[in-house]
DNA sequence: AAGACGGGGTT
DNA sequence: AACCCAGTCTT
């Protein structure tokens, strides 16, 4: 059982690594965040709580996003919906406008979700790991620095900066990707609680000031003499990175479709997802065993609701985005029967050759329009 | 060009 | 439960 804690790791001295780190986060800690002062500007006392509005705000914007980036938009942020009531009562709109320039929208549009569910839960905050992980937007993590921050109660967390620190203490030879059970029960193990509201931060603090991925400021650490991985090797070493798989390739097959007026049918794909509400051709991946004509008839087919032949090739493409490559096959096709209707996407239209232009597509698109421009040019 | 990252979705 | 994904930033 790789995952429960073994009898080494159960004497780590948790109340030395408490100590220690708590003293040093009182010198060196970060101490001015506006989420965690109280009603009068103050530093809480222990136990005493704070609001969990303007600290769950903080916490989804803290994710995947750093603390200077941040705290411009929080505070706007708070000028804009200083209260739960103000955020129910504006619209998605308004909220994805103040989110404008933070990036990864869909934590915006959760927040709004999110409110709306909890004004159908009579407005009472939780006070539960299910209670707030039920929540779209918040996993454990951004619960138990929710929980621990506002209410300072005694819910651990795992974040990047979490599992770098444990990786290094404990010199874990593997990826804690891989092993975040384990993980986690370290974490809910170190936690100091009868003062986790300042234990997890600390944590954080610890884990951007001293513990950094990078040239990592060892000699200052509080945990220098706990630290396995400093003690026995190089802290530089963990985390462990797990064998990194190689991106697949897949290939995916496209159709021109044309009308008689020598037009081309595109579709506006659905807001959330892949390339939310950008206009492509339609579409789809191949599946194995499949002739790419046979994949293109029957994605049209399944988006358009009709039937097609497909013709002449125009060009092959290879596109890598993300983790991931794609082999872009594009036909021409005429439609053999069916009306076209818009079976999985916003809507269609057919549009002239020249016209492109003035549709946004994914970047992989650009050079199928230019290809198309070409072809019709010589016509 | 490739990896890290937290939540969420899928299998 | 074990993966995989989208989107953004870092290396």
């Amino acid at each position: 059982m790789i995952d429960s804690l073994s009898q080494q790791e159960e004497e780590i001295p948790i109340i030395l690594l408490r100590e220690s780190l708590l003293k040093w986060w009182e010198v060196n800690g970060r101490h001015s965040i506006p989420w965690k002062k109280n009603c009068l500007g103050k530093t809480p006392a222990s136990g005493e709580l704070l609001d969990p509005y303007p600290i769950w705000i903080a916490e989804v914007m803290l994710q995947q996003t750093q603390f200077n980036v941040v705290l411009p938009f929080w505070n706007q942020w708070m000028n804009t919906f200083p209260s739960l009531d103000s955020l129910i009562s504006s619209n998605e709109e308004e909220v994805l406008y103040v989110w404008q320039g933070l990036g990864y929208y869909s934590r915006g549009r959760r927040i709004y979700q999110a409110a709306i569910a909890l004004k159908e839960n009579q407005k009472v905050w939780p006070l539960t790991l299910e209670g707030w992980t039920e929540l779209p937007g918040i996993g454990r993590t951004t619960a138990g620095s929710i929980l621990s921050s506002a209410f300072d109660l005694p819910f651990p967390i795992l974040d990047g900066n979490v599992k770098r620190l444990i990786s290094r203490l404990i010199a874990f030879p593997k990826s804690p990707v891989k092993h975040v059970a384990k993980f986690w029960k370290l974490s809910e193990y170190l936690l100091d609680k009868k003062r986790p509201r300042d234990f997890n931060q600390a944590l954080m603090d610890l884990g951007s000031f001293v513990c950094k991925p990078v040239k990592p400021s060892c000699n200052i650490c509080p945990w220098k003499s706990y630290c396995i991985a400093y003690s026995n090797s190089k802290p530089i070493l963990y985390p462990m990175k797990s064998v990194s798989k190689k991106k697949k390739i897949s290939v995916v097959g496209i159709g021109i479709v044309t009308n008689d007026k020598g037009q081309i049918l595109i579709d506006q794909r659905l807001n959330d997802g892949a390339f939310g509400g950008l206009w492509e051709f339609p579409g789809g991946k191949q599946k194995s065993g499949e002739k790419i004509e046979f994949t293109i008839a029957r994605e049209i087919k399944e988006e358009i609701g009709i039937i097609v032949s497909v013709g002449e090739h125009l060009i092959t493409l290879q596109h890598t985005y993300g983790q991931k490559k794609v082999h872009l096959i594009v036909h021409f096709c005429s439609i053999v029967k069916g009306e076209p209707k818009p079976l999985s996407s916003q809507q269609l239209r057919w549009v002239g050759v020249n016209d492109l232009k003035d549709y946004p597509f994914p970047a992989a698109n650009e050079r199928i329009n230019s290809a198309l421009i070409h072809k019709y040019a010589k016509r």
